[in-house]
DNA sequence: TATTATAGTGAACATTTGTTCACTATACAA
DNA sequence: TTGTATAGTGAACAAATGTTCACTATAATA
């Protein structure tokens, strides 16, 4: 019941593609890789393929060949998308993922990194639109002036994206917007005020 | 950005299907399965999907809707920038690549997208900054007031984004900031301009 | 030797299938 | 009213694709 070299190469090809390209290749498109010329000789190694228990196919359907054992794929780190973050809670928690984004979190400059869905417009000075996904790389504080996911207690009870202003003994969370007005906390409200992280980077999708 | 709810059941039938069966089923089967008589309405549902960004598929190809997210995370493939385009050039030319993201290109909604790095400030008033890469979908015409990457043969040697307005016999350029004039062709000017694709996303790093 | 399993070529067939075009209908908003 | 987005029907095209038949060739084995 072993597999021959040919039969190896193929089965490998098809768990490649469709681990690249998500779809089986067709018969062709098999032929096409190995240089072969002919698809009925590549037919008749996915039949002995199936025959020992590799393969599976819907007869006649197109491109249903695939492969019976699920390659235990083991994924890149993904980048997770926390929609509202319930005050109190560490970032960590890992109930609220509303979405895993295909995407390497390395590509912002250091894994770790999760998303939250921008809504509304308090951010549209700095081109940041409602229904992006701000990119936040978690940290306690943020230098004076950087853009950062906010949350107060007793204000604030879902993380928003503010500009974070230090000034003495008091903190201004202001909004790329003229329109808002600042938030101004000074003494022991100062206090109240959890930086979740920095924005470090922007995904726009559906334009 | 919300779906319908024609487009919800589509959506999870696909899942549903590719769950169990292993394969994606074809337009027709979907048409079955709503008890649907036409292919034509469900294709128009699959773009929309695809324009959402909840399914990819491979042009052409049998049984290649599937599900961008949500779903299994299959998808490796990298995203290519194109810095600049040299006219004449198709676009994929691959030896033009400047850099590959870790990103699933599925993610804007297709295979086959590429970035181009964004310069100048033609395109605020779309909330899209300098130093911005966005996601192209390779494509040689777009709908009227779509953004698309163009070129035009002896005027713009370069890949740039603008607004395209259809009109009858001619094509009017327009960037998104009232300092910028809209580029008219009219008549034969208008064969010049060549459409390279559609912007579908964007990716902002280094904020 | 003869037999068997495996591979490959070449041609052809029949379907499946994605895609498009032209209509119609409905709901909703400007 | 007009326009726009969404759905649905019906027909048709063109391409992709699984499958089969008839051949040849090579290596291993009884």
């Amino acid at each position: 019941m072993d597999l021959t070299r040919r039969q190896k190469e193929i089965l490998s090809f098809i768990q490649k593609e469709i681990e690249e390209k998500g779809i089986s290749p067709s018969v062709r498109e098999i032929c096409g890789h190995f240089g072969l010329k002919s698809t009925s000789g590549v037919h008749r190694i996915l039949k002995a393929l199936e025959r020992k228990g590799y393969l599976a196919s819907a007869p006649g359907k197109k491109r249903s060949w695939r492969p019976t054992r699920l390659q235990g794929g083991l994924y890149k780190k993904r980048l997770s998308v926390l929609g509202q973050i319930a005050a109190g809670l560490p970032i960590d928690a890992q109930e609220e993922v509303l979405e895993e984004l295909p995407v390497d979190s390395g590509l912002f400059g250091q894994e770790g990194c999760f998303g939250l869905y921008v809504r509304g417009d308090s951010m549209t000075g700095l081109h940041i639109k409602d229904g992006d996904i701000a990119i936040i790389r978690p940290s306690r504080d943020v230098e004076d002036g950087e853009v950062a996911a906010v949350m107060v207690e007793g204000v604030i009870s879902e993380a928003t994206l503010k500009i974070v202003r230090k000034k003495k003994g008091r903190v201004e969370l202001h909004a790329a917007n003229p329109l808002y007005e600042p938030l101004v906390f000074e003494g022991a409200d100062a206090e109240g005020v959890k930086i979740l992280g920095r924005l470090v980077g922007l995904i726009r999708r559906g334009i």
